[in-house]
DNA sequence: CAAAGGCATGAATAAATATTCATCGCATAG
DNA sequence: CTATGCGATGAATATTTATTCATGCCTTTG
């Protein structure tokens, strides 16, 4: 049997990676993934992990929370991983439409401490340090999270 | 019959008003209210309106996205606007359980200059504000703002 | 070791929510 | 006026999700 917390692991990074609409889906992509479990216990894992089925533009998706901010912040360029120059005490990261919420709740699943909460926008994540000292070690440990698949 | 925006207007109120945890619910407090709908106009409804179903710490509750009414600013009780120690660049809101949505709303709606963006969780809005040097008048612009509502 | 308690789980079932399908009222074009 | 189209709606139904009710596997305690 697979462990709970390597299931929902793996809930977690399939939720990140591709649009899902429904348990059914979620558990046939676990199956593929090698991980067999029953409805029942993806409904509860789903629960556990907080997940929210919502309506998109083209159907459902699962989402996780943290996802929450709606807000969009206006004007911000950039690619890739740089710093904000309105003040200096964030971190932007440019993603592919749509994945934003994704990376953002993934930061922060990893819990980092030096990371104080993020702001998802459709395809733009803005990260707050704890401290603006440190804001090029937290990019740099950013960027090793993102390049390494979990 | 009642009017779709009629309706739609109620539902807004009593999902701020009050924890709701499913549409049968809804349905019955829409009924004392005088409206009457069916489950598959309420379901419609809430899509429209992007109404989600989350798990709270007790059992479940049915949750507005964005825009929320300023009527719930005026109603908050006991807000406290204070600093992070943390960082020193943040600004930090207490709300009443489930509302800090709607005060996090309410603040991006004012698209205030001062103000990069907001996060907000259940009860804790975090508003990011454009300039670290400007934070205690951006504090004083927003306790402005919530105190007064138009 | 045996007993007891607690998780985690799946099968079956219940509950909640979404959709299909038909209809109605209203507006507009002919 | 009649026909046509369209959005809103409810009843019935389908789909999705949550819960109930065992059951098995650990761990702890005696």
């Amino acid at each position: 049997m697979m462990s709970k917390q390597l299931r929902q692991m793996k809930i977690k990074e399939l939720l990140h990676s591709r649009e899902i609409s429904n348990q059914g889906e979620l558990i046939r992509m676990l199956e593929q993934a090698g991980i067999e479990v029953a409805q029942a216990t993806l409904s509860r894992d789903c629960s556990e992990l907080g997940v929210v089925r919502s309506r998109t533009h083209s159907g459902y998706r699962l989402v996780l929370p943290n996802d929450t901010p709606r807000q969009i912040i206006r004007g911000l360029v950039g690619m890739e991983v740089q710093t904000i120059e309105a003040n200096e005490n964030a971190i932007v990261i440019k993603t592919l439409p749509g994945r934003a919420h994704g990376v953002g709740s993934y930061l922060d699943q990893l819990n980092m401490s030096s990371v104080l909460g993020t702001i998802a926008g459709d395809d733009t994540v803005l990260v707050i340090p704890a401290s603006i000292r440190q804001i090029s070690l937290v990019v740099e440990e950013i960027q090793s999270h993102l390049s390494q698949p979990s």
